[in-house]
DNA sequence: ATAGGTTCCGTACCATGGTACGGGATCAAG
DNA sequence: CTTGATCCCGTACCATGGTACGGAACCTAT
């Protein structure tokens, strides 16, 4: 497939595309006659590279992953270990945060009178 | 206390204050004599916006939430609800990643021989 | 009173992950 | 053979959340 193809079938746009290309994260297929063509493993590439972007690799650290050797298991492994750790904090830390937020919206709607509580935790001013 | 002392109260550098300043976030205090003082309250202000921040209110989203007449409880509930479901996406996206890459990393650690099945997962080619 | 540390302020720059723009080549359909 | 639509490529720009820089003014201890 030509590039917009490739795009529209990956959800991105032909410039990130492009962008993915000069980070090295997609490799830019040979010309041969007419427009360079990407092909199923193409893809099958770009949609890792979202995936691994959900999970919160950067686009440097898939560089790295792809730069690996594919038999380097311990080096993929501590690369996985961190992500997972950082996932697990940054799970952690929504869910607090998920905990406060809810419980100030429910307060904000059970006060009848009074400054809304959600603004306050904001607002807060100098008490003395 | 004066800036230098306040941006390490908050755990901010100084240019952040100031940052947030400019973003109508935190309060130029008045300058009398000397320079400008904070206080206490400016700092509670300076830790709900890092809160906030880690709720993942947006810089701009706090801006609006602070512009908020402090009794305009069924708007500031709105950003709270819209934010809450965002956690609830998010943390949703997490835990599926978080499973795909612990499930990765485990069939790494077993795998005898054969490509790692992480960067496997990443550098995939081509299969015809 | 002078040296060194702060503060003030504006403006420039940084990283990340893209998006947009413009000009030329090329291709496919009518 | 012309009119779109694509493609190619380089370079510029965008948003977000800061960080850095540089000169002037000021504050404080010696």
């Amino acid at each position: 497939m030509k590039i917009g193809e490739f795009a529209r079938a990956g959800g991105v746009n032909v410039e990130t595309i492009r962008y993915y290309q000069r980070r090295g994260l997609v490799a830019q297929p040979e010309r041969h006659e007419g427009p360079r063509r990407y092909t199923r493993g193409d893809l099958a590439r770009l949609q890792s590279i979202r995936s691994a972007q959900t999970a919160g690799f950067t686009l440097e650290e898939m560089a790295t992953l792809l730069s690996l050797d594919s038999g380097d298991r311990a080096a993929a492994q501590d690369l996985a270990r961190v992500r997972i750790a950082a996932l697990d904090e940054k799970i952690a830390t929504l869910q607090t945060m998920r905990g406060a937020l809810v419980r100030l919206a429910e307060d904000c709607a059970a006060g009848k009178s009074g400054p809304c509580p959600i603004i306050d935790a904001f607002s807060f001013e100098l008490q003395r």
